[in-house]
DNA sequence: AGCACGCCGACT
DNA sequence: GTCGGCGTGCTC
């Protein structure tokens, strides 16, 4: 490098580097290095942005699209490991593929804005090596404080909090010389998990498919680990994981749901003799910014975490899990639009490293690509210690004649009074957060919608309120109907979890119950302490939402009742049928493990309906086998390829206007095909008027090429925001 | 993403 | 007469 002495303008040009800024930009920008040696790509750079200093990533040689002289100066090249080319292909493909900005997704890599500021130390408080002074008095307040306080410091706000006291307490010891300032001392440790040390014992199965997981450790392969829950897929791929590390790489698991995640953490644990290293929404900034150097770093070898995990700058990844690989969660939906587990797929194939997709229901894709032969399958077949499957049961809500208000059938109500008697635990799973979906004035009909969406308000009797389930708007309950002011008008339709609550206690009043959804459980504290309350028998019967099917294991469990199991197949969602018999399934894996024998039952208006039947049957293979077949006649994933524009924008006539100008310029090559524009089944979201087409292609179609291609072809409208979702999921 | 520029309503 | 709302556009 030291050989870039030239002329003058040819040197400034040379002198160069193009830099990836995390910023919705489509290029990386050019700067200039005054002197010394060109960062190298992948390096960590902080560069001048107008006014400001931003941390970007030096993507190449400079491209020269802009004359040297407006060229500004690199500041400093951080003291930070390189992304590696992996990484960095990893983040072209993806922009590529989702017709992102490049420094969009160059932001989910770098993660948190101010991961590379200089980390503030905060000063917290701590006991001093003097003893207190004679004439100090010993309050009760004081006692507490420090009782608690130790050699190492806190912030003054937890241990206010712990000590019960004000803040004032806190600084009056300090001030008396019997507490010190001194730097919080950081909590977060990412000690090396322990290969050697083993876990649980595997069966003669386990141990097989481990071993044929391990055989893969070299190079890129994908490999469906298919197993019914309890089946031990997560002690299988906890092999792999061993083996990653044994030759000396890290290793990345995403799951769906991290709120719930106790128990795997535990059982890591178990296996590793250290947590591993935890990537969610919820860290803080503080330790968001540790984890991502420790994982930069190379000292977090083990990561588990959310879809986001996926883009960590791993220095050298040797495995990638996807657990519960199906699950629709996986999608992110707004910003960059992505799917985490083909996402992960991709990233195995770059760095050429196994990939292992974990599930008892696969998805359609994944089936697929088994049969096709780019995916291998391993079956683990038998559940672990002695458990059997449980018996399904379907109850035929037809010849029920339910009383309107009532929504468990008679052999639920029975199940349940059973259960409680014999001391077992029991589970309804409603998929519906609230008190009922809908709420309307007896008198005139009118329901209330929110003033954001075009949706109807949910109310939610816990908090009091009624909340709009897609923009997060919440109102008061109203006295009278703002329509025709009729009082106390409001009916309650259908049910929610809280209305089942109502209904099981007034069915068994000595039952402890509990609601468990996103509201009751959101973050991951309130998760562990349901878990805890379940496991220690405090609680009866659980009426949850989707957030119980996940991982869970209780072992109490015996009885599942799914209140309504055609909730999920109305509405032509592509993947309804699939993704109903997912969850149902996942639910119903939660009765009766290990010795305990687990009963299911499903209430069905339709018990004839392939879902609910495959179900009973406990035939997933006939079931996707039949889904299958319907998708490869209408030439839908994964036999065609997808793609949908959503159009938005405040105003409708303009969002109209720009929705009709992408149907005229439509691509109409021979496979592929453009409906609509149509209005969004979700017309109206967050204030922004919704128009949605659709393109189906041919499997050897480029979708993101052609899409990039049409919208070339139609002028920016302001006002009105066109959203690319390649591959979509939800068609709202 | 910031941050500035720029063009229309309620205030000292 | 100004302060300030956030729409639009640029940052190597």
């Amino acid at each position: 490098m030291a050989a870039i002495v030239e002329g003058e303008g040819r040197a400034a040009a040379s002198r160069g580097v193009a830099v990836l800024l995390p910023l919705p930009l489509e290029r990386p920008y050019d700067y200039r290095v005054p002197d010394g040696d060109l960062p190298a790509p992948g390096a960590l750079v902080r560069v001048p942005l107008g006014k400001r200093d931003v941390v970007g990533v030096v993507w190449g040689p400079a491209t020269g699209e802009v004359e040297p002289a407006r060229l500004r100066d690199v500041i400093e090249v951080l003291p930070l490991p390189p992304l590696t080319a992996e990484l960095r292909a990893l983040v072209d493909w993806t922009a590529r593929y989702t017709l992102s900005p490049a420094g969009a997704v160059l932001r989910m890599a770098l993660s948190v804005p101010s991961a590379f500021d200089a980390p503030k130390v905060p000063l917290g408080y701590r006991r001093a090596a003097l003893p207190p002074p004679a004439g100090m008095k010993l309050t009760p307040a004081r006692e507490r404080v420090l009782a608690i306080a130790s050699s190492r410091a806190v912030p003054l706000g937890e241990l206010a909090t712990a000590a019960q006291v004000t803040p004032s307490v806190v600084s009056a010891l300090a001030k008396a010389g019997v507490l010190e300032r001194a730097p919080v001392a950081s909590g977060a440790v990412f000690a090396a998990p322990d290969w050697r040390k083993g876990g649980v014992r595997l069966t003669p199965d386990q141990r097989a498919a481990a071993d044929s997981l391990i055989a893969n450790a070299n190079g890129f392969s994908v490999t469906l680990l298919d197993g019914v829950t309890g089946s031990g897929k997560t002690e299988v791929y906890f092999e792999a994981i061993a083996a990653a590390l044994a030759a000396g790489k890290e290793a990345v698991v995403l799951l769906p749901e991290i709120a719930l995640t106790a128990q795997w953490l535990a059982r890591f644990q178990a296996r590793f003799g250290v947590a591993p290293a935890e990537w969610h929404s919820d860290l803080g900034t503080a330790l968001r910014r540790e984890t991502w150097r420790a994982v930069a770093g190379g000292q977090a070898r083990v990561v588990v975490g959310a879809r986001s995990a996926l883009f960590l700058p791993f220095p050298d990844l040797g495995l990638i899990v996807v657990d519960e690989e199906h699950d629709s969660s996986f999608k992110q939906e707004d910003g960059v639009i992505y799917n985490a587990r083909d996402i992960a797929v991709v990233r195995g194939r770059l760095a050429q490293i196994p990939v292992v997709l974990a599930s008892a229901t696969p998805s359609l894709e994944t089936v697929i690509n088994v049969e096709r032969g780019r995916y291998k399958r391993i079956v683990l077949p038998e559940r672990f210690a002695g458990a059997k499957q449980p018996e399904v049961r379907i109850a035929d809500m037809r010849i029920e004649k339910l009383p309107r208000q009532n929504f468990l059938g008679s052999a639920l109500r029975t199940a349940l009074g059973e259960n409680l008697a014999a001391g077992e635990q029991s589970m309804l799973f409603l998929n519906r957060r609230g008190y009922a979906p809908l709420t309307l004035c007896r008198s005139c009909g009118h329901r209330i919608e929110c003033r954001n969406c075009s949706t109807w308000l949910v109310e939610h009797r816990l908090v009091g309120r009624l909340l709009c389930h897609h923009c997060g708007h919440s109102e008061g309950l109203p006295i009278a109907c703002p329509s025709c002011g009729a009082a106390e008008s409001f009916a309650a339709c259908g049910p929610g979890v809280e209305r089942l609550e109502e209904e099981v206690a007034a069915l068994l009043p000595a039952a402890r119950l509990a609601v468990v959804t996103s509201d009751t459980v959101g973050s991951p504290a309130a998760a562990a302490e349901f878990v805890r309350q379940v496991t220690e028998r405090e609680i009866d019967v659980l009426i949850g939402t989707q957030i119980v099917a996940k991982g869970h294991h209780f072992p109490l469990l015996t009885l599942v009742g799914i209140v309504d199991a055609d909730l999920g197949l109305a509405g032509g969602d592509l993947r309804a049928a699939e993704r109903t018999f997912q969850v149902l399934h996942q639910v119903a894996g939660r009765a009766g493990r290990e010795q305990r024998p687990g009963r299911v039952i499903v209430q069905s208006y339709m018990p004839e309906h392939p879902v609910i039947a495959a179900l009973a049957a406990n035939d997933r293979d006939r079931f996707m086998a039949e889904e299958a077949k319907n998708r490869e006649e209408r030439g839908m994933p994964p036999y065609g390829r997808l793609a949908a524009l959503i159009v938005s924008g405040p105003d409708h006539a303009t969002v109209d206007t720009m929705a009709s100008a992408l149907a005229r310029t439509a691509p109409r090559d021979d496979g592929i095909e453009v409906w609509g524009p149509a209005e969004a089944p979700l017309r109206l979201l967050r204030g922004r008027h919704r128009r949605r087409l659709l393109l189906t292609a041919a499997r050897d179609i480029d979708v993101p090429e052609t899409m990039r291609s049409w919208l070339a072809r139609v002028p920016p409208m302001s006002g009105v925001r066109v959203q690319v979702d390649i591959d979509p999921y939800s068609f709202l």
